[in-house]
DNA sequence: ATGATCACTTGACACGGTGTAAAGTTGACA
DNA sequence: TGTCAACTTTACACCGTGTCAAGTGATCAT
């Protein structure tokens, strides 16, 4: 009945997500999370190596937790390239609403802590693999804007919907989530193709 | 002959400002400061309260270092507005690789440190008020895009010439000057226009 | 029922970095 | 010659991370 060794990890890691989304972010210490899951500080380390350990295993923990619901689903089925890029940036804006906590903590500890560092930079990289895919489509449908490269392209749209471009919107300007997916993505479809959105 | 304080204080920024730009940067100590500098670890807290706010000093003292060349003088002189945003891109780029270990640092700074947050908040109004009128330059001109507001322009403006942005593209990505000029470039008056660059 | 084992707690501590405090050194200047 | 200012030296308090070892309590096999 939901005891034992891995509920103490699941109430440490939700502890550690719903601080790091609410609280003062990436400075929440080892003992702030403890306290929230109701746990000595000890035991943190009996489950985490190390602090940054711990956000890495928070972040696979939500997108576990997210996993049940594909929302990609519908990305993968559209065929129009511009509209894959509008779906993508729709349901990529609705996740970063999810991580944000633990992304901007990963963001703060990756200067100095290379695993956290290595932890984005797989995030990362699986991002701009995605915007390849998209901007191969739009090369492929001969939309890219002239002087534009697959590759190229693929960077500019990983930097147009980043986290950081995100948060900047979203918390500096007060951006809604709607204003932001609608002129992310015609700013995005604009800058690649030169097209004006539909 | 050059001695007393205020080359102390020099020798302490421009130090500051070496380090940061090349070795580990935002996990530079004081010590480390303190030994490039030829100078005690005390004698930076002789100079400056804290080690945000020796990063501070250092981004202050950095612009003054540079205001002899004043790069915005095309800026101004500039009449049309997409050529005003050409030019700032130009220049901004050139700025940022002078700037980009002290504002690597004070980024890193600023989510536990509220001087450090304040300080860098300050630039990017500083920033995103040339955005604003760089925008409104667009508005005027009839030729921002359907749906989009000075204010709203002014906003995508700033993220995407921002430093993080820059910084991704030039050292994650591997861009040149060069190419982050032009496609920036291109990126900006297409997704705030709507209209291909020339 | 007993003993072993596992998961966790408790309390202590080493380490590294920031920032403070106080006494000592050095050079300039009157 | 004495004084002052700038800097050095040494020492230390504080905080957060990560480690260690002994102790507690529940569970489970025999």
């Amino acid at each position: 009945m939901s005891s034992g060794r891995i509920e103490t990890r699941r109430k440490i890691l939700t502890a550690c997500w719903t601080l790091l989304d609410t609280d003062a972010g990436a400075g929440v210490r080892m003992s702030d999370i403890a306290k929230a899951a109701g746990v000595s500080r000890q035991a943190l380390y009996l489950h985490f190596k190390t602090r940054a350990d711990l956000f890495i295993a928070t972040t696979q923990f939500i997108d576990e937790a997210l996993a049940s619901e594909d929302h990609l689903a519908s990305y993968r089925a559209a065929h129009d390239p511009a509209e894959k890029i509008a779906i993508f940036i729709s349901e990529w804006a609705r996740h970063m609403e999810n991580i944000q906590g633990v992304a901007r903590a990963l963001l703060v500890a990756a200067p100095t802590d290379p695993e956290a560092d290595a932890a984005w930079s797989e995030r990362m990289a699986a991002i701009h693999a995605l915007c390849l895919d998209m901007t191969k489509g739009l090369a492929a449908a001969g939309r890219l804007r002239p002087g534009l490269s697959a590759k190229r392209a693929a960077d500019l749209l990983a930097v147009t919907i980043s986290f950081q471009t995100w948060d900047r919107l979203r918390h500096d300007y007060g951006w809604s989530r709607g204003a932001y997916v609608s002129h992310i993505t015609a700013q995005a479809l604009a800058g690649l193709t030169g097209e004006l959105a539909s």
